[in-house]
DNA sequence: ACATCTTATGCAAAAAAATGCATATTTATT
DNA sequence: AATAAATATGCATTTTTTTGCATAAGATGT
């Protein structure tokens, strides 16, 4: 029951149809849940099933006609008090924190070259969240509520990014010694 | 297919039960990849029918008896395979941070109890960590292969609950701000 | 006309994970 | 004898997620 509160937590403000949705989804609320096009659909349709989402077809020049969603009464209702529910903490599974309990002479190249591909990968993600928070929230405690939060989520983008890529070199450097070992 | 490997991994060096995997899975590998006993029994089944894992009956006094399994070599072969092959990266998927987007003078009591449990929960893991920490891995370069990539997933969990005990400071700081403007 | 790209929506099936239920052995306690 | 607790294993169902497939409108280029 997470992503249908994920998908009217990105209604909150804006109407937006599926293919909108998918697209946000690999920013802003995607960065900390996302999905795929599939599921989103999926979703949006049991959504309206139960009367949560109204749903209005809207003619686009230029492109195919889209299918725009919009949180009813009963919809906002539901997520306001899920927001009161208790969130069970789930540990992040990160394969390749598995696959370090594998570490070996054997895969300790490829293990190396995994993690530089994550840090590089990580250093994108944060010069975009720190564009994003240079632009949108640079004075935190004048925001209004709603982006408040929103600003707390990208700094814990940022702030778990920047721990990542300083584990990044610590392991960098703990698996370099082992590679000239095994020379 | 991560379960199963997750599971391989524990059994790298001992054969254990599935009783004994599901009781480490609350710890070590455990804190990076957890499941519950009923999953566990499931992909045990599956992984000896696929002959990656051999069982065996073992009599105990005082207890019922258990069945523990151990990696066949096949399942060696397919665990080390497994390593070399390219990790999706999930972004992980927090129900927290969605409800931060939420944030409103109406939850921010409760979103505020939140983070402070989490809070807590994290103090408790990181001191259990670093105990950890300090009797098996004083030294880790002085380690053998496999246990240097132990040690560092150590590392990332310490580093990224460090990183979110602050992130929680600064979160708990901006929020009690917000209630003393709701008052 | 044809191919290709972006926009746009969806079904169906398979795999993975979570949840609820069910059982059995042994020890310790009342 | 009955009850409770820890140890030990598992099935069945539902939910969630992933993957593969399928379609179609409109724009642009050849």
């Amino acid at each position: 029951m997470a992503l249908a509160h994920a998908i009217m937590t990105a209604l909150i403000e804006d109407d937006l149809s599926g293919y909108e949705l998918s697209r946000d989804f690999t920013t802003s609320l995607g960065f900390f849940w996302n999905a795929s096009h599939q599921q989103i659909y999926q979703e949006l349709r049991k959504l309206s099933e139960k009367g949560w989402l109204n749903k209005r077809e809207v003619s686009q020049s230029g492109k195919p006609n889209k299918i725009v969603y919009g949180l009813t009464a009963a919809g906002r209702d539901a997520l306001s008090e899920w927001v009161f529910g208790t969130t069970r903490t789930q540990a992040a599974k990160d394969e390749l924190l598995v696959k370090l309990y594998n570490l070996d002479v054997s895969n300790v190249a490829h293990i190396t070259a995994e993690i530089s591909e994550r840090r590089e990968g990580m250093m994108q993600l944060l010069y975009l969240y720190e564009t994003i928070r240079r632009r949108h929230y640079a004075e935190p405690a004048s925001l209004p509520a709603r982006r408040k939060g929103v600003y707390l989520a990208l700094a814990f983008g940022i702030n778990q990014g920047e721990h990542f890529l300083s584990w990044c070199d610590q392991a960098l450097e703990l698996l370099s010694g082992m590679e000239s070992v095994e020379k």
